[in-house]
Order: C-alpha cells, then sequence, then structure tokens
DNA sequence: GCCAAATACCGATTGACGGTCGGTTTTTGT
DNA sequence: ACAAAAACCGACCGTCAATCGGTATTTGGC
C-alpha cells in the first residue's frame, strides 16, 4: 500500500487519536501546507476507500477516525514487504532486526525480549492443548 | 523505494547470486512474461540508477549484479517506512514482531534471539572501552 | 415542507513514474 | 574500417496522488 505525501500526513493527524471532519482537517493542514477543503475531502475519501479510515456520518458531515493505529498499519506494511519480495515472516523480521540493531536502546530490546516471551508461553499454551 | 512489478523481479533474478548482462535477462524473462530486450534494458538501467543494481563494462555488454543482498534492501525498505510515518526504529520492529509473531517457527524466534545476544555482547564490548 | 448553507460527489487536469519499444548513436571485436 | 551488438534517447501509455471547479445532495432551521 504506497500513499502519497499528504495522505501520510492526514493519516499521522488521525493517529493522535482524534475523530475530524473534512473541515477540520483542513482547517489544520491550510496553515501548514495550503490546500483547499475540496482537496482534503478527496484525500479523506481515498484513505477511507482504502481501508484506512473509518467514517460515520454525524449532522452534514462525516466524521473521520483511524481505523488502525500506527503499529499495526506499519505491521501490514512490512507485511506486504515481505511477499513483494518473495521473503518469509522470519527473515523479514531479521532483516529489520539487522537494520536497526546499532540504534536500539536497552528498553527497547528489552520490550522486544518480552514480546519473544510471551510468544513463547502462548506456544506453551498451546502445547498443552 | 517503491519498484515496479519488472522492477522487482529482475531485482529478485539478481539476488540469486548471478551476475548478467541484459541480453541474458532478456532470455530468462521472455519466457514468462515476454518483452523486447529494450525494456529489460531500461529496466536495468533504472535499477543502477537507483543504486540497486552495480555494472561494469565486459566485452560489447553491461554486466550486471545486485548491488546488496536481499536482506540488506528489506531492512532498508523497512527502515524507510519508519522513516514514513515517523515511527522509531525501535516501534517499527516493534510492529514487526506483532505482525508476524504467530507466524514464526520456533527456529527464527532461536535467530532472532542469538541476534539480540550479539547485539548485547557488543554492547558490553563498547562499555569496556 | 421549503430554502439556504454545508457537505458530498463528480470529473478534469497536472505531474510522477514504471513499462514498453522504435529508432539512432556508440562501442567493439574481427 | 565495418558490421554487429549494445547502449542510449525519446515518445507514448497507464496508473495514481494531488488539486480544485462545478454540481448534486443532504440537513438543520424556520
Amino acid at each position: 500500500m504506497q500513499l502519497g505525501e499528504l495522505e501520510k500526513q492526514v493519516l499521522q493527524y488521525f493517529w493522535k487519536g482524534r475523530t475530524a471532519d473534512a473541515k477540520s482537517v483542513h482547517t489544520h493542514f491550510e496553515k501548514q501546507r495550503g490546500g483547499t477543503l475540496n482537496t482534503i475531502q478527496s484525500t479523506l475519501d481515498r484513505l477511507y476507500k482504502k481501508g484506512l479510515l473509518r467514517r460515520e456520518k454525524q449532522g452534514h458531515a462525516f466524521h473521520y477516525q483511524a481505523a488502525m493505529d500506527r503499529q499495526a498499519f506499519i505491521g501490514k506494511l512490512i507485511e506486504g514487504i515481505g511477499e513483494d519480495y518473495s521473503a518469509d515472516p522470519g527473515s523479514t523480521l531479521i532483516a529489520a532486526f539487522s537494520t536497526f540493531s546499532e540504534k536500539l536502546s536497552d528498553e527497547q530490546i528489552e520490550a522486544l525480549e518480552k514480546l519473544i516471551e510471551a510468544r513463547r508461553e502462548a506456544d506453551a499454551e498451546q502445547a498443552d492443548k
């Protein structure tokens, strides 16, 4: 899923946890980059059709919100990369780790190990059945 | 770095460790998807200009080979995603792990922990100096 | 219910970019 | 030096994001 520049920015805006209609989004972005309300509306609509925003009619306008959080989305993108280049999940993950290795803080390494541990326990659980 | 379909396939062809000129690549792909030698040449040239292939004149023709292996490239792509969406390395990696978690084999988890251990040792090394 | 305003929706245009390939120029081995 | 091989150039098409004018809907208030 390749997004354009504005789409990325709008998505990140919604990841701050907000719910907003086109008008609010436009007000927010108008200052930093200009563009008309229509442009924002098309972008919201495109993101909606791509399944990245959810929306609901409230009064005249749709109120939008993120359909998934940043982490889930990034996970999906990474998954897509693996598929694009015929890499299995394991080697994709290892590629990521190898690339990032030096940039990780101790706390982040810690967090990762906690996840690994959790996954091991889930495994053991499974074995019991 | 978003690549087109043919570019992806050609890149993967080179990841098999080969060195090849446009003609060989064309011969390989002609059977499975058609297209002229010129198309292959443009694609090789584009990949070269993007820094994904290396090349060297040998006789009349350029001989191409991958400039980096699959793992390094996938790592770079994942890094790019993190940057695109303002995610620090740690959370990008965690997003990847969370997404893939259930799909990982025991061996793959093992491999990951070995890498973590290696990185810890590198850390300790650093602390000694 | 009607009307004006707010909003959604449609369609056209522009700019990137990959894929495609014909035609021309350059290089090279003999 | 010449013919063949390959590189290079330029054009065209399709796709897609960004942009925005114009039109159709919807809605809240009277």
